[in-house]
RNA sequence: GCGUCUGUAGCUCAGUGGAUAGAGCAAUGCCCUCCGGAGGCAUGUGCGACGGUUCGACUCCGUUCAGACGCUCCA
């Protein structure tokens, strides 16, 4: 169904040419002085001058057409040129009633869906998780699910960083500590354990050794380089251990993310790339895109516009080896195959906005990808401590991801446990719970593209702007509901009502701005706009609610007028945390 | 040096070229204590600075100050 905006506009419009004015001043936007009005249009004073006319009077012309209208109770013209629009309560509760009879809540789905790749700029197999990549799990999975509701096909890929250096490293410190193993024996022809030779722990254990140790001994670092080489050149054994690299990461890895309530579709990474980087070389080489600057192979990206040095895109290294250069776009040769995708969207630090910046061009300019093809770079800034510096922990080293859930959750279960008497296990169930939106909420209510200060004490606070009060709403939604069925009501086939009070309108009006709402989110790609929204919902919900007695409301009518608002009220705020991806407990 | 981003209340953050720039936290004072008080109301302080465009600028464009980040063979 249409948004109220639209449906006003389309009035709007037809007002402003009746009156013999340009449609296109017809623009309508929420107020922004409630106390006057709730919709607005400004298009009279922006006309003034085309017209010669003085901005009232343009605007008295038009309002004289809207007298038609079914939506509005009032249509005001004010001092300069203001159109001052208060709808008709009417004409918002059957706009309600309508969306509660929709699946989607009123939001339209694309007419011609997209295939939308998303990359998560993937974390490195063999090191632990870390706070660096709850941003781009929290974020990515928002934008993937904002984009699969208005009914487009996404495929996330986390896009692991799972070729390189650190391979080499792990492989090199693996053999200096058990030269025994058969995968290091050059003349072993039988088939390799099944069983990996490490666990997650010693894996996490040996990297940040084997990278310390390397940076200090040159002969190490070489033969570390050159274990990369041979894995990459097809070494058997090399082989073989990377595999088990790959297993006993993955697997620690899912389960992390699983924590997160983080899924995604592929679990491709940079190996799958390797195989279409001899032929993309090739392909970039004969059609003359490419020429060597100083031994290394390079693609010229800058463009006459620039007000700025771009450097070349870096194809192959003066020794020949891939770059991350060459990886992405080998990636993207990659998806063009297999997907065909119309969008992409690297959920990355925005840190990497100039190597984004090279590979996009790149991409277009040797059509890679087709020219139709949107590469967009979405990239967040730092999670700073309270310091405004990078999160540390109290020892001041990387904060593990694990850790700091934990924290969270800790956190909760005090909280929890102070202000109920609940069983224990009920209660570090639903901690998890309100913990994830604690910190999921806390992070996607800021611009993901900036800096934002990770601050536990706030984010899990039930007051205030965060994940926790929106889901003391619900729950307190839910309470109600639940109470009005035990005394044997039923929550269907029930109609709200015209609002009688101002307090019941301004819920109504949030609820009713969702489809809005969500389309702004989704053409922005902009979660943090659904936090606001929500938050201003669970605000006017609680407004209300301690303003009316609702299941001891008498009237009948009024009384499952007011239940329906609830339940509609209710499947909003449940359908935007879904997409910021956490859910409600059933208490707290 | 060049470039990008950021600068809004004591703190953390919103703000689609429009009317009186908003929330939360913290502070102070009230209200309700009824379906979940994890509420409601009120008070105080602010757009880094200077110009320009515009009928109208926190928003667009310059200049400047401050901070963060990035600038071919690590990712």
């Amino acid at each position: 169904m249409k948004t109220l905006l639209e449906l006003i506009t389309i009035d709007m419009r037809e007002a402003f040419a009746k009156a013999g004015y340009d449609e296109e001043l017809a623009k309508v936007t929420l107020s922004n002085r409630p106390d006057l009005c709730e919709y607005q249009c400004n298009g009279a004073m922006a006309g003034a001058k085309k017209y010669k006319k003085a901005p009232f009077v343009i605007a008295e012309d038009v309002a004289e057409n809207l007298k038609d209208s079914v939506y509005f109770e009032s249509v005001d013209v004010v001092k300069p040129g203001f159109i001052n629009l208060k709808l008709a309560p009417e004409s918002v509760s059957s706009y309600l009633n309508e969306m509660a009879g929709e699946e989607k809540l009123g939001v339209e789905e694309e007419k011609d869906p997209r295939t939308v790749m998303i990359d998560y700029g993937g974390p490195n197999v063999a090191k632990p998780l870390h706070v660096g990549h709850l941003r781009s799990a929290i974020i990515g999975e928002s934008v993937k699910r904002i984009i699969r509701f208005k009914g487009n096909r996404v495929i996330g890929d986390i896009h692991l960083g799972d070729w390189g250096y650190q391979m080499g490293l792990i492989i090199t410190e693996l053999k200096k500590r058990r030269p025994d193993l058969p995968y290091f024996d050059e003349n072993f022809k039988g088939e390799y354990p099944e069983e990996a030779p490490f666990t997650i722990s010693e894996l996490e254990e040996i990297y940040p050794t084997a990278s310390a140790y390397a940076k200090e001994n040159e002969e190490y670092r070489e033969e570390a380089l050159h274990a990369t080489y041979l894995l990459q050149n097809g070494c058997r054994g090399y082989r073989a251990i990377w595999n088990h690299i790959m297993n006993v990461s993955v697997a620690d890895l899912k389960k992390n993310y699983e924590r997160l309530n983080v899924e995604f579709d592929l679990w491709k990474g940079e190996a799958d790339a390797q195989q279409y980087i001899p032929d993309m070389v090739q392909m970039l080489k004969d059609k003359g895109f490419a020429r060597y600057d100083e031994g290394a192979l390079v693609v010229d990206v800058q463009e006459e516009t620039d007000n700025k040095e771009v450097p070349p895109c870096m194809i192959l290294k003066s020794d020949g080896a891939a770059l991350y250069d060459t990886t992405d776009l080998a990636t993207l040769v990659e998806r063009e195959k297999d997907y065909q995708p119309d969008e992409v969207i690297y959920v990355v630090d925005k840190r990497q906005e100039l190597h984004f910046t090279q590979v996009f061009r790149c991409a277009k300019k040797t059509g890679i990808v087709r020219p139709e093809t949107e590469l967009k770079f979405l990239g967040f800034g730092t999670m700073n401590g309270k310091d405004g510096k990078p999160f540390k922990t109290r020892e001041g080293g990387v904060m593990r991801l694990e850790n700091l859930i934990r924290e969270i959750d800790e956190e909760m279960y005090k909280k929890i446990m102070d202000n109920r008497t609940v069983e224990e296990e009920e209660a570090r169930q639903t901690a998890q719970t309100v913990g994830l939106a604690a910190i999921k909420y806390g992070d996607l209510s800021n611009q993901a593209s900036k800096d934002y200060i990770f601050d536990v004490d706030r984010f899990t606070s039930f007051e205030g702007n965060t994940g926790p009060y929106i889901l003391y709403t619900i729950v307190r939604i839910k309470s109600i509901l639940n109470k009005y069925q035990q005394n044997g009501g039923s929550t269907e086939g029930l109609e709200i009502r015209p609002a009688e009070n101002a307090y019941e309108k301004a819920l109504m009006l949030q609820v009713l701005k969702f489809n809005d709402v969500f389309d702004a989110v989704y053409a922005e790609t902009a979660p943090h706009k659904l936090c606001a929204y929500i938050y201003d919902l669970a605000n006017e919900f609680n407004k209300f609610y301690h303003e009316t007695k609702i299941l001891s409301e008498e009237d009948e009518q009024k009384r499952t007028g007011y239940i329906a608002l609830l339940v509609l009220a209710k499947r909003v705020l449940e359908s935007c945390i879904d997409l910021l991806g956490f859910e409600a407990p059933e208490r707290m």
